[in-house]
RNA sequence: CGCGGGGUAGAGCAGUGGCAGCUCGUCAGGCUCAUAACCUGAAGGUCGUUGGUUCGAAUCCAACCCCCGCAACCA
């Protein structure tokens, strides 16, 4: 935490298809990430943003194959987005779409930069084509003559495209790699980082537009357009501020970003390039998220038959307990099987048994023996300090972002608890009603602390949990399933 | 020899040189305020294999075996 206002996006998932369960994970994380700074900082000092990208030629294909106008493909396609983050509860402050007028202009300031940093050149090319990838191949990747990410037969192109000199900032990236070794979460993927860093190129930055309508027109010429990655990217610094208020801009950069594992030479390597070509500072975070597998440990395909649908899970479970298992159940930052077993035992042993259980029985008793439980003032030294220490360990694992683990000493609290009222015996009627009222106070304590905690990950449930508390009225917070 | 990650209890994981741990599950007991919940205890491991370094290795080194990702809707 180097300042008071936090900045944090996900990557803009590509708008050709529905949403997935990788999506999923990714924009909760953020999500939890971005409410849990939110209630630390002040929510006008935390500034979330997603979004979708919607430009490329694999757009332009996949809307002539549905039949519908490109903008009306990407609008259908953006609301999905939209309603998937709704569902899942993902309070986003702002949803960037690569479409709209504002992106257009400000991705052509920041072409206009880089090109004034004479780190733009133009170059002719030929060679061979994958549309898939928005790529050009070399010969050596090709498998049978082709592509081996698709399995399709690059198209033969030759022509005049703009190139960005990455190459450039090799020496440079490899420097601040080196003293910033914190930057990228987790730190077995520095490694990667340095060698792709390595083995940079300069990239292809345009297409001609004859090919690719559907796409941002390059600076001074029309007949050019933006290559999608490199319009994409910039939408990062454009959301708050680039181009139009630097002011704002150096308010909110350095940011946080989360992505996925096939993006990291992209916001590792070809953004932290374009950054710098800017003369704007590197992120200030890469935090590379794990991949979810299907149940069976192996990546999810339908041919495989193996594909989880986070729309399924939902209608299945319900979105918070689909939100619990995606950042508590598997891995921050490795990949991990999606296993609904394993959910429903997580669910109900570590929310139902543990934390909503025991919410329940101090309300409970708090009710029978007539106590009041929202007294601080009653909540003894010694308890109080525990639960704060407590407070700080969770406190610095979402410091770090590690949801999970936070999670993890969360329920230590809550399990804590229940250790604690089995040994008191509160509902004894030995118990004078003072020392009764002492140790209600002190779980009424624990558990706000409990639910403030818990919030970022089931913020719904938290709210609850907290009326209930505060109003002392009985609830069956998590039902067992 | 393409690059990278991994192999620790039935399952999922933590553990960077000093008595092998955690959660779930299983079994036994206890409690009874509570959502058949909660508390206590037990069983369960040649730490992938082989060799090496060391007083001492899950941990360091070497070789090998196996799984996964990069990489086929995709993050």
């Amino acid at each position: 935490m180097n300042n008071k206002k936090l900045y944090i996006t996900t990557t803009l998932p590509y708008v050709n298809a529905e949403p997935h369960i990788g999506h999923a994970l990714e924009f909760v994380q953020a999500d939890a990430i971005s409410r849990y700074f939110k209630s630390k900082l002040g929510k006008e000092n935390v500034f979330f943003n997603v979004g979708t990208d919607e430009h490329g030629q694999k757009m332009f294909k996949k809307a002539q194959e549905e039949g519908l106008e490109i903008q009306e493909f990407v609008n259908k396609y953006a609301q999905r987005f939209k309603d998937f983050c709704k569902l899942f509860f993902v309070d986003y402050d702002f949803f960037y779409r690569t479409s709209d007028e504002n992106h257009h202009k400000a991705a052509q300031e920041f072409w206009k930069r880089c090109k004034e940093k004479g780190d733009i050149y133009k170059k002719r090319y030929s060679g061979k084509y994958c549309v898939g990838c928005e790529r050009y191949i070399t010969e050596k990747e090709l498998v049978d003559g082709k592509c081996p990410d698709h399995g399709t037969e690059p198209e033969e192109k030759d022509e005049e495209n703009y190139f960005f000199k990455l190459t450039n900032y090799k020496d440079h990236l490899l420097k601040w790699l080196d003293s910033n070794p914190e930057v990228l979460k987790p730190k077995q993927k520095r490694e990667e980082l340095k060698r792709i860093i390595e083995e940079i190129e300069d990239i292809s930055i345009s297409r001609l537009r004859e090919n690719l309508p559907w796409g941002i027109e390059v600076p001074d010429d029309p007949e050019q357009v933006f290559y999608v990655w490199f319009d994409a990217l910039t939408n990062y610094v454009n959301v708050i501020g680039f181009g139009t208020d630097e002011e704002k801009l150096n308010e909110w950069w350095p940011g946080i970003q989360l992505f996925g594992p096939d993006n990291l030479r992209f916001q590792g390597v070809i953004w932290q390039g374009m950054l710098a070509s800017v003369g704007l500072d590197h992120s200030q975070k890469l935090l590379e998220h794990g991949m979810v597998l299907g149940p069976d440990g192996t990546k999810m395909a339908k041919t495989k038959g193996n594909v989880i649908s986070p729309f399924d899970q939902e209608e299945k479970f319900g979105a918070e307990i689909v939100r619990f298992y995606l950042l508590v159940g598997i891995p921050t930052f490795s990949d991990s099987a999606y296993k609904e077993d394993d959910l429903i035992n997580m669910y109900n042993s570590r929310l139902a048994n543990n934390f909503g259980n025991l919410l329940n029985r101090v309300i409970h008793l708090a009710q029978s023996k007539g106590v009041e439980i929202n007294k601080e003032e009653l909540v003894e030294q010694d308890f109080k300090r525990k639960v704060d220490s407590m407070r700080e360990e969770i406190e610095s694992y979402y410091n770090d972002y590690e949801i999970a683990l936070a999670a993890g000493k969360i329920d230590e609290l809550a399990d804590w608890g229940n250790k604690y009222i089995t040994e008191k015996e509160p509902w004894s009627k030995e118990l004078d009603f003072d020392t009764c009222q002492n140790i209600l106070n002190n779980l009424g304590y624990l558990l706000k602390t409990v639910i403030e905690l818990y919030s970022p990950i089931v913020p719904e449930s938290c709210s609850k949990a907290k009326i209930a508390l505060e109003r002392n009225e009985k609830i069956i917070l998590f039902n067992k399933i």
